[in-house]
DNA sequence: GGATCCTTCTTCTTCTTC
């Protein structure tokens, strides 16, 4: 069953038959491995047509195929499992509110962009250092949400459920006060990287960075991983027009703090900075960052601080071993189907205020 | 000077064999 069901996906995404052939033959050997080995002998599988294929090289494919399944652990037995191990769990999705995943759409469809302004997609070189405002909380104190707060309190309860289980499982392996510094440690990665890169970064629309190997800042051996890991993204990004700052949607009244806007290969992007521990080769192993991403598109083109849109949005994850990161574009479409998401979640947000 | 804010992260499978 699952095999015709991996044939037909791989035939759907239109690799070749010998690709298709290797699916098949890792396919082969994971079920044979569920099975009981009694049912098959040596010799038959070692006779095995499709042992030539080259299954490292279409490993992503054969997840990304398989990743389309349903996975047989749903949160119904995942939490039977856990209260077994860990106990009652205080925090869990009630049914009523699991396997409801609809693409809701938002009560008002607010614009990506704002129609008043002037255009201009980054095609100028105006030069000059970019943008740094500097958030000041004294005058909007808790009237104005930021998108942060909002993607927390609006997490779905699968995220929230399987965030728990985490938490607690690492709780169990590191103790309370092993995880707490477990997730300082990161914050303080996290934050280091962004320093790292901000410093390296070419503040004007001339520069290229690292071209002035004096001009390259000492940096903590910390982050020299992530750098590393960063490298090829940094040789395409031009045009730097601001640096962590603030941005803030006068309508719809919420702010953030834009990592970065540059040009990234040619295209204007608001650009998001990620360190990661595991690898996430695509866009759906970011979770809510695409949502982010393009809140802090809507915001800066409804601020009046920046004279220029933004349509596309580039999601940056940094690995500490240096292995190269995944940049992670979103098109002016992608960037407006998480628009709309990102209006739902607001929308939630401000009705349970 | 202290308190607060934004952000920094964290999730979605698991197991066997060579």
């Amino acid at each position: 069953m699952l095999l015709h069901q991996l044939l037909r996906c791989a035939q759907r995404v239109g690799e070749s038959s010998r690709v298709v052939s290797g699916l098949l033959s890792h396919c082969t050997r994971t079920s044979l491995n569920t099975f009981s080995t009694s049912n098959v002998s040596p010799a038959r599988k070692k006779s095995s047509p499709y042992s030539s294929v080259d299954s490292g090289r279409y490993s992503s494919l054969f997840k990304s195929v398989v990743s389309h399944r349903v996975s047989a652990q749903t949160p119904d037995i995942i939490e039977e499992q856990d209260v077994q191990i860990y106990g009652p769990v205080i925090k869990s999705p009630t049914p009523s509110n699991r396997n409801t995943t609809p693409s809701k759409m938002p009560k008002i469809l607010h614009p990506l962009l704002n129609q008043d302004r002037v255009f201009d997609f980054g095609e100028t070189e105006l030069g000059g250092a970019p943008a740094r405002i500097i958030l000041r909380r004294g005058q909007d104190r808790g009237s104005v949400p930021s998108v942060t707060r909002i993607l927390q309190e609006t997490m779905s309860p699968e995220q929230q459920f399987y965030l728990e289980r985490w938490r607690r499982k690492m709780i169990a392996q590191l103790g309370e006060d092993g995880f707490k510094e477990y997730s300082q440690n990161l914050f303080r990665q996290g934050k280091l990287f962004h320093t790292a890169v901000e410093s390296v970064l070419p503040l004007t629309t001339k520069e290229v960075p690292g071209e002035d190997p004096e001009e390259v800042p000492e940096m903590p051996s910390e982050v020299e991983g992530y750098m590393e890991s960063v490298r090829h993204v940094l040789e395409d990004v031009r045009g730097v027009r601001a640096i962590e700052s603030r941005v803030q949607h006068e309508k719809l009244g919420y702010l953030g703090i834009v990592d970065c806007v540059a040009r990234y290969r040619g295209v204007l992007c608001v650009i998001d900075w990620k360190t990661s521990e595991r690898s996430k080769p695509f866009l759906s192993n970011t979770y809510d960052n695409p949502l982010q991403v393009a809140a802090y598109v809507g915001a800066l083109n409804n601020d009046v601080n920046y004279n220029y849109q933004v349509e596309n949005g580039l999601i940056v994850v940094a690995y500490k071993d240096g292995s190269p990161a995944h940049p992670h574009r979103l098109s002016s479409d992608q960037v407006l189907q998480y628009w709309e998401r990102w209006l739902v979640r607001l929308e939630e947000y401000t009705e349970r205020r």
